[in-house]
DNA sequence: TCATAAAAAGATATTTTTATCTTTATATAT
DNA sequence: ATATATAAAGATAAAAATATCTTTTTATGA
């Protein structure tokens, strides 16, 4: 349902998040390294996610790609905004374009109850508790990253 | 969330039920036309549907599609699955490539309920119940296929 | 100041999906 | 039989998404 983008956005925000400081910050290419994905195309992602605040980063040498203070509070929600538009979301399951109560597509009365929890869900988790709920995660499945296609 | 041929065959299926008898069959630019949607590429997606014995169609002179006797328990899930592969629905919802219990994603414990409960409809509401919902809807809205994207 | 390492930006290439065009096969009517 | 209308099949094109490559900018360290 997500564009590879978004997945790869969430996947090295989480890695980010686990194993960047502002003392060691990371290059592209190693987090595309870590999480098995390709490097300049996830390069792009992070300079949206830079561009929104999301993330921060650093050029020159010693530079990368780091959380700061401004980002502690960002949610799941803000990174698939930033890459994918979450208006797909919102939009009908089975693609009519308007979806709401007066037009009910035959999924509609089970999609939104599904749909608004989710939202909800997606704004209140942060990326620091996903980051933990990852750690934790990988003590059962420490092929995590390569879990994430 | 579905493809446009999925969403094309969905609206396609629903005119050609509401609108088609086997001595009035209906060819694909005509469907199409009425529908608003790209003519030849309809055309492909009706063979897959022949093919999948989903829809009926014959050649030549006053030949084009049709519903049958063979068609009549065909369901929602019938089309999809022969345009995009349900599998789309199974897996997960964030997009990791495994979706179970044990191994969840954020969304994992609100999507999987709704999923089980989408397939259920999809299966269980035939094209003569979806088609007889749309014509009442119609009186509603009856610019209804226009709605459809 | 200068060389270097890294992000940022921009350009290009590949793949997939969507759309169109052309040819072939077949059923019908004359 | 023959011409015709239509689906079926196959080939090609355009658009969107994904992936890669190249150039520019900027921070750092020597
Ligand atoms: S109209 Fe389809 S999910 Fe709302
Ligand atoms: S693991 Fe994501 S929906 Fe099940």
């Amino acid at each position: 349902m997500l564009s590879k983008a978004s997945k790869y956005a969430i996947s090295a925000v989480i890695y980010l998040t686990n194993n960047s400081t502002i003392d060691k910050k990371l290059g592209s290419k190693e987090i595309a390294e870590a999480i098995e994905i390709p490097a300049p195309f996830l390069a792009k992602t992070l300079q949206q996610l830079t561009k929104k605040g999301i993330i921060s980063s650093i050029k020159g040498p010693h530079g990368g790609f780091y959380l700061s203070e401004k980002n502690t509070d960002k949610t799941l929600f803000d990174i698939i905004d930033c890459v994918d538009d979450i208006e797909k979301f919102n939009s009908c399951y089975l693609s009519q374009n308007n979806c709401n109560e007066n037009n009910p597509c035959v999924a509609h009365h089970i999609y939104a109850p599904f749909k608004d929890k989710l939202i909800r869900k997606l704004k209140t988790k942060t990326i620091i508790e996903m980051a933990e709920e990852f750690k934790q995660n990988s003590n059962l499945n420490n092929q995590i990253f390569a879990v994430l296609t």
